[in-house]
DNA sequence: CGAGGTCGTTGATCTCAATCAATTTGCCAC
DNA sequence: GTGGCAAATTGATTGAGATCAACGACCTCG
């Protein structure tokens, strides 16, 4: 699927990498930008080919992975809504990137793309810290491969998603800061293979962690892939994480 | 310890970022920096403060660390000479950074940097791709981490200790490039302990495979930290990894 | 409706690496 | 040399999570 877009009516207009640029460089790249849908895991990047494409995340969740030769699997990344997909100025992406849900990507072609980008200074910065903070979240996720048990890395996973669908809808961790009560309920994206394969797991101690979250009264679940979270601060203790302090991003 | 310095004698001159400015930007470059060398096991960025520096290693070895509020401990990166040491355009560092051996390095205060980097988008673009690459880096280790065996862990830890000690002395794959024979003689930068921590392991697990290593025949320990590999080859297919391909970086 | 599918849970058992506990080695100061 | 200390090795035991296996809950499709 594909098709023309507008920037002016896009609904990560403001979060995605474009929130940086001018009216005038929005008509640029919305000239060379198309969207393209892709159902559930439907392959968006190869690990062997060079990319065609990059793009901006509009709805959905993708995951990027790895597998060894012996089939082996982890996933080394999840992407949300307004993350950008594809590595610039290489030949190759270095691993897979596949739909976990159906996705919306906002496309630009590899070579347009990164002719805008050195032309662009701010929307190079921009990317740049993007990058910057995907390096930091992968080393904390190293953390969590390198250290944690079982139950905390199950508990670091729902905590994932419940940031990552606060900030999507509208960051209301205002009214619910520190004292984080209020009964969330979220839909987790992945099945238990690839919370499994994200996390470092088999599907049965990811299922088994679920049960004695439950049992524990720290987490509820419900129909199909929904996760009642009770307290999130106590959810947090249990990841195992510090509280989570401003990084002060300029 | 504190120095200036002239950029046409750095060792690391042309690996650098700042391999990629021209005689007037060095000049301007050279113009803020200043050398700092550092014991073994100094801190040299914690992750509380803002750092007031960054700086490209000259030698030695650093290790980029994070630590749980029980102590748990994971090495979260190593990072060799001309590899940039410092999170620029954030008042924190997520991670500490410390000497794993005495570490030369030159040195920029954050704010003339940051200045400077705007400044020079060609400085910035080249900051972005190490970037990139230390992104990839880190989603490869994320895989050891996630998915590999002690034994395999260690073995992939030799081999990256092989290729830094390579690409540092000039790039000597050409000569033993798939054949990979040759007994490579280096020295592991880091004590059992750092090891350990690198590879989400224990001491004694790292001895006993360094041990098991031996008996296999596969490395020979010499005096102090050496390792003596008999066939680079073999030692990748025991990390478990592909054989490494070109990543076509523009 | 039932057959075949994927997905998830639960149980029994096994295994690899962690843990606990001694030594041993190497190194530096004296 | 000897004492003292950190780093490393080695052994015995335990335990968390993997593996093997069975089964239940939902699908869709005929």
């Amino acid at each position: 699927m594909l098709s023309a877009i507008s920037c002016d009516t896009c609904a990560i207009r403001h979060r995605a990498l474009c929130g940086v640029l001018s009216a005038e460089e929005i008509q640029k790249i919305n000239a060379i930008a198309f969207r393209r849908t892709f159902a559930p895991n439907e392959m968006i990047l190869n690990d062997r080919e060079t990319p065609e494409f990059f793009g901006n995340i509009i709805s959905g969740v993708v995951k990027l992975s790895k597998m060894m030769a012996d089939g082996r699997q982890q996933i080394v990344g999840l992407q949300f809504a307004s993350d950008f997909i594809g590595r610039p100025f290489a030949t190759r992406n270095p691993f897979f990137a596949e739909a976990a849900s159906e996705v919306v990507l906002c496309c630009f072609r590899k070579k347009q793309f990164e002719d805008l980008v050195r032309e662009m200074p701010d929307l190079e910065h921009r990317m740049f810290q993007h990058t910057l903070d995907e390096l930091d979240a992968a080393r904390a996720w190293m953390v969590l491969l390198g250290r944690k048990s079982a139950e905390e890395r199950i508990a670091s996973f729902i905590n994932l998603v419940v940031e990552r669908a606060q900030a999507s809808s509208g960051c209301r961790s205002d009214f619910m800061a520190d004292s984080g009560a209020a009964n969330l309920r979220i839909e987790l994206p992945l099945t238990r293979a690839e919370i499994a394969d994200y996390l470092g797991l088999t599907i049965e101690t990811v299922s088994r962690q679920f049960t004695r979250l439950k049992s524990r009264g720290i987490i509820d679940t419900a129909k199909g892939r929904q996760i009642l979270v009770h307290d999130v601060g106590v959810l947090r203790d249990v990841a195992g994480e510090e509280d989570p302090v401003n990084l002060g991003i300029d």
